[in-house]
DNA sequence: CCTTTTATTTACCGATCGTTCAATAAATAT
DNA sequence: ATATTTATTGAACGATCGGTAAATAAAAGG
């Protein structure tokens, strides 16, 4: 008699599992080109115990999505929501968002397949994330620190835009003989907030 | 007898019509979730047709990425060896690629889904393409009209950043409430002339 | 205790996947 | 004119796809 061994019953344990194998394989490779059998070795399931749980690829896939973006909701709303509106304020809610994308490379990889599906579903997460941010903008444009000829979500999508196009490319410029240095990022970053503060021009 | 309409005996334009609808549908739903089926209806073949052109799936993926950067690559150089090296003319360069990514949405998925692949070859077609804009801007530093303290490279990898991270979650920005307007797209590059050149500082 | 629910496993389904092979016919070479 | 090449077609392959149904067993409720 060889004794069955069986996963322990426990559901919870077992979804999150199976969203930590999908997500990760969905960041990595795409949606289409993973299969449901991919995903049940790695979270050590089963296919069907796949469906069980989330009904369909597509069902898992949008779990998937939404767990990661509306957990980033929240990251974001405490990172912007504290200090007063200064220049240095700004300045670290700048620096806090490249700290964001560069410790989490999955984040980013979702969020660009999230975008190529234009996942509407998404942009309203986006919205909602940015928003205390837009909100700080508009502060600083009002006490005089910033610019006001400019709105302020262009001055948000301007300095984001930079970085998470840094991150999503990030494999296409470790390869330039341009990008020399020790630390590609940090390097960046320095000039990322001289330009976007000062100007480009002399 | 019923007389069979057959394709006639051209490989050259079977060749391209298969390409056009395999970029295309790579570029929307990417290449995990395009078959060769629906690549052969859409040119009008048939599957093994493809494969006798392009020996696998796989094969066929990297012409179509190649086809599509290599002609990028020359429109670039075209676009940015005209003229002396002045602000307008940076300027105009700013413009023409924005102009460029706002008409060619398929090749902004595409090198999109390039990136997220981390392909290796379409690294090189990056470097060679941005590689005359860069040496301007070297130029316009020791003119004297850019900073100094940035390297060229950063100076260019942040303009085109913020333009090509623009267009490529276009989709989730035009629902967004805060940016009204006519025309989103020329609003927002004005916005992107005035930070990157005089400093979102006031 | 028994009954109900449900998380897990196993077996299986038809459809479609990418690929191969042989047949056909048009162009090219000899 | 004949032989060779090759673009095109159609049929078929095994493998894998996402999804279903039934069996098993552990937890929960009575």
């Amino acid at each position: 008699m060889t004794a069955i061994k069986r996963r322990p019953r426990d559901a919870e344990a077992t979804r999150t599992q199976i969203l930590d194998a999908a997500e990760s394989l969905f960041a990595a490779q795409g949606f289409g080109s993973t299969s449901l059998a991919q995903i049940a070795q790695k979270s050590h399931s089963h296919k069907s115990l796949i469906l069980h749980h989330f009904s369909s690829k597509d069902g898992l896939w949008q779990v998937v999505k939404e767990r990661r973006f509306s957990h980033f909701v929240e990251e974001r709303k405490s990172l912007f929501s504290r200090g007063g509106v200064t220049l240095e304020e700004i300045r670290n809610s700048v620096r806090a968002y490249f700290e964001l994308l560069k410790n989490d490379p999955v984040l980013v990889q979702l969020l660009t397949r999230a975008e190529l599906e234009q996942d509407l579903s998404c942009s309203q997460y986006d919205e909602k994330r940015l928003a205390p941010f837009v909100e700080r903008m508009r502060e600083a444009q009002k006490t005089g620190l910033l610019r006001s000829d400019v709105p302020p979500a262009h001055l948000l999508l301007i300095v984001t835009n930079v970085i998470t196009q840094w991150f999503e490319a990030r494999a296409m410029f470790a390869g330039w003989s341009e990008l020399e240095g020790e630390d590609l990022d940090s390097s960046f970053l320095e000039s990322v907030e001289k330009v976007f503060f000062e100007g480009a021009q002399k």
